[in-house]
DNA sequence: GCCGTTTTCGGCCCGACTGTTTTCAGTCG
């Protein structure tokens, strides 16, 4: 287990147990040792553990027991008091660690069917504290424990965003409304959807009822008067807040989060003497507002720059902010070009010259096919004649497109043993090469790794959706991603940002993770279709909550620059 | 358990909603 992950345990058992005040320094220690640069080991070694932020004395003797034993007696002894069953039953929505607990000790309750079988025999609504409403509740939630616990993809949320965004504007006439929450922020998945809607304290119910009434909505978990959540059909949930219009500012900081992002912004206002929440920003003595209105004036208040969502996340960017020297992130019109696309002349929809057409519309510089070869049979795959052949045609239509560099690359199978499908001769008759793991997910960490960096060795350009994960369908291959951003590194074979929305391959964490060690990377489209040559801005997203700048990707170059980043094969 | 634009000890984010409660604890955002 990973240190970080080992610190995140402690913090949630002792969050368990009630104890005060030690989860959020375990909290703040795991997402610091998280986010580390350098190998854990090297800082141990050099014994400057208690530099990382929240570690001290205790936590720095935990993490040296740990890295040198492999085992670290106080985890072992906490995770004997809280057992399985009973993380089983907080899993459940409305059971917190105090009631899971009482159910534990009291009804003896220790897992989902035991709750199941208590509920139905009525044992729970007549134990105190508990009652007719509490079992209905708990009725309904417990059969749901696995769906309320599912992530949703990026597309599935925008749907319900879009509709049900058109749907309060008619319904309730509102039109300042912003989804926030892990959505604003840019994550790849999203547990819910959190809508934030602008409207005075008397237009509100209006709102709130109106978002209740929505035709798509299943349950009604809580309606008050400023806020309401609901569970959708499909099992997506959403959180509804209302606010006035000189709080909106305040609650878009509160409602973006991320939760440690705003526990650090409100204890950084306590240390200046303010206050914060979602209403405004307030100076504690005598309660004067000073901000409230707009985000980037309560930053400024607090004496920071507006930090862009994307990287709302406690790592270091408040300190940043404070300190002006926030990165100044990739944005969508930095890319100049695509360099991971395909046509019908594999498992395209269309041909070349109409993918052309709409990457010129772009104002692109210049433009990547890249079509799958042979090896890859279910997708026609090209062999060495058809890209010749693609070659010549791509000659005669660059004509057609004077602004727009046509660049014939491939996205080359890597095989089970890290060999490229091609020979070095055709390789060396493309511009570039993407290289892409389609075949033995399921090998080792070990022999994944090797195969994989045996590819970037092999004259690879870029490096293709690296985890081959599928959002809610295939988890990622066993890949060690550290030794695959070592070498990358050190042959300059980018790392892809694959756009595409159930990939998002690699996403935000992990480029955070390979651009410290000095990777550097290409944002795609992987389009099989016109339309999805639009997904590149979503790839941007990805880039900036790893907080990429233009730099650190290579398709921002002009074509000059961008070439000597390609065609390895034909220097190997 | 950590830490310092007031502190080396005293504080640690802050609020909405609900059920079961006779006054608020628990859960969630
Ligand atoms: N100040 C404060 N804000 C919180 C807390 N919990 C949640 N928030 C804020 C920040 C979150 O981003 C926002 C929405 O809450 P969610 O539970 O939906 O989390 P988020 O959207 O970040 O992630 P998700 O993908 O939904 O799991 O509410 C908290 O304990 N304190
Ligand atoms: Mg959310
Ligand atoms: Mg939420
Ligand atoms: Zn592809």
């Amino acid at each position: 287990m990973e240190v970080a992950a080992l610190l995140y345990q402690i913090a949630k058992i002792l969050e368990i147990q009630g104890v005060p005040f030690k989860p959020r320094a375990y909290q703040r220690a795991a997402l610091n040792v998280e986010s580390l640069a350098e190998d854990i080991e090297r800082v141990v070694a050099e014994d400057r553990l208690e530099e990382i932020p929240g570690v001290g004395e205790a936590i720095a003797l935990k993490i040296k027991e740990y890295l040198t034993s492999g085992k670290l007696a106080y985890l072992e002894k906490l995770k004997k008091e809280v057992p399985e069953g009973l993380l089983a039953l907080m899993a459940v929505p409305g059971l917190g660690p105090k009631k899971a607990q009482r159910l534990w000790k009291e009804l003896k309750i220790h897992s989902l069917d035991e709750l199941k079988a208590a509920l139905a025999a009525h044992k729970v609504r007549d134990h105190p504290g508990f009652g007719e409403k509490s079992e209905a509740d708990l009725l309904k939630a417990v059969g749901n424990v696995a769906q309320s616990q599912l992530r949703h993809s990026l597309f599935e949320a925008r749907q319900h965003a879009d509709t049900l965004a058109a749907h309060l504007r008619k319904d309730a006439g509102k039109s300042t409304m912003v989804f926030a929450g892990s959505y604003r922020r840019g994550r790849d998945t999203v547990g819910d959807l959190d809508l934030l809607v602008e409207a005075s304290t008397k237009d509100a119910p209006k709102v709130i009822d109106a978002f209740t009434r929505y035709p798509l909505v299943d349950d009604v978990l809580e309606k008050g008067t400023t806020r309401s959540r609901v569970r959708l059909k499909p099992h997506l949930q959403v959180d509804l807040r209302v606010v006035p219009a000189e709080s909106f500012g305040a609650a878009m900081l509160y409602f973006t989060g991320s939760k440690e992002h705003n526990i650090a912004l409100r204890s950084l206002a306590l240390r200046k003497g303010y206050t914060l929440n979602e209403y405004a920003l307030s100076r504690k003595k005598d309660g004067r507002r000073l901000a409230g209105a707009t985000e980037d004036e309560v930053y400024g208040n607090l004496g920071l720059k507006w930090i862009p969502p994307e990287i709302r996340e406690n790592r270091g960017e408040i300190e940043l902010a404070a300190k002006g020297h926030l990165p100044k992130l990739l944005e969508p019109s930095d890319i100049r070009g695509d360099l991971h696309t395909h046509t019908n002349e594999s498992d395209g929809a269309v041909d070349l010259e109409t993918m052309l057409n709409a990457a010129a519309k772009k104002g692109y510089a210049y433009y990547g096919v890249s079509d799958h070869s042979a090896g890859l049979r279910i997708t026609q795959g090209l062999d060495a004649t058809r890209y010749r052949r693609q070659r010549r045609a791509i000659e005669k239509l660059q004509d057609s497109f004077p602004k727009l560099r046509i660049l014939q690359g491939s996205e080359m199978e890597i095989l089970r043993d890290g060999r490229l499908d091609l020979d070095a001769e055709a390789r060396r008759g493309l511009d570039y090469i993407v290289g892409a793991v389609h075949s033995a997910f399921g090998l080792g960490k070990r022999e994944q790794t090797a195969r994989v960096l045996k590819a970037m060795d092999s004259g690879i350009d870029i490096l293709a959706h690296p985890t081959c994960r599928r959002v809610g369908k295939r988890p990622a291959i066993e890949l060690d991603l550290e030794a695959v951003a070592d070498k990358a590194k050190e042959t300059g074979v980018l790392l892809e940002i694959d756009a595409t929305p159930d990939r998002f391959d690699l996403w935000g964490e992990v480029v955070q993770v390979c651009r410290e060690r000095g990777a550097r990377f290409a944002v795609d489209s992987d389009a099989h279709s016109v339309p999805e040559l639009d997904y590149v801005p979503f790839g941007v997203t990805q880039a900036r909550r790893g907080w990429l700048t233009a730099r650190h990707v290579a398709n921002t170059q002009p074509l000059k620059a961008l070439l000597r980043d390609l065609g390895h094969a034909k220097r190997a």
